[in-house]
DNA sequence: ATTAAAACCTACTGCTTTGGTAGGGTTTTT
DNA sequence: AAAAACCCTACCAAAGCAGTAGGTTTTAAT
């Protein structure tokens, strides 16, 4: 299941996807739109830059805004950034790979299995973008 | 990721299906050869007795085994009793659904992502069974 | 009938993660 | 000077994870 930080960080996403091209957005604007706790959401978005996907301005005037467009963003990014791990075991992970104690990979049934999930998933999840959650 | 728990239970019942048809197996054997603590193990081998999975035997001579032939026992299952929701989403789940809130459904984005992903990830774990875990 | 083996059951503990809250100070920009 | 992001520490309650402890019941062999 993904966290609720992961779900507030697409609530968040989406609502700077609906205001792309607008200029900066407040996080108190986002945080009463999408109904977010504000200083939680201020973590988030706040890593969300760092992994660049987002971008943000300074002052007066100031506040959050996309990077990129949209279409470039993808739904795997943004949760691998935020929750970690997509796959279901260490062993299968592209990104967070850990070899597993008493299992040797190359006779597990398990993690052939989890290969597999793993790929179909990731099938979507690297294809579909931030643009994708507002049609 | 797959909690410790669900990893330790998919060990056992591989060392259950090696030894299918070969009379009840001793918790203390399964500990011992696929080293898990054997308290633990104790716990988790009575979970998937009550949902289904096992059968014991009490007293001496006693032990555990498979209630039904390796095929017959999904790895989705085996999930589902041990760790609950196999889905990224509670609002997409079969077994565990839950309304989100601030999210209608029907115009939800994420939503329907979760949704694709979930039918990709069922695809494969409702068709690989225990049986496929010892290839 | 007794004893030993084995599963069964309940509860508990320690640790980590999750989902926040509180409160500030710093920097940048208008 | 004010507005806003930035950054930091600290704290909290609740839940989940990983495992342990110890006693109860059932069964089979003696």
């Amino acid at each position: 299941m993904l966290s609720k930080k992961t779900q507030y960080a697409f609530r968040a996403l989406t609502h700077l996807v609906e205001n792309y091209n607008k200029g900066p957005v407040l996080i108190s604007e986002i945080s009463k739109k999408k109904k977010i706790p504000l200083k939680f959401l201020e973590n988030i978005l706040l890593e969300l830059k760092k992994a660049g996907i987002l971008e943000s301005k300074k002052g007066k005037g100031g506040g959050y805004f996309l990077k990129s467009h949209p279409s470039k963003t993808h739904v795997a990014n943004v949760i691998r950034v935020v929750d970690g791990p997509i796959s279901m075991l260490p062993c299968v992970s592209l990104y967070f790979y850990e070899r597993c104690k008493n299992c040797d990979e190359r006779y597990c049934g398990l993690h052939d299995v989890m290969e597999k999930v793993r790929d179909a998933t990731l099938n979507i999840l690297e294809k579909r973008t931030l643009q994708d959650l507002v049609v």
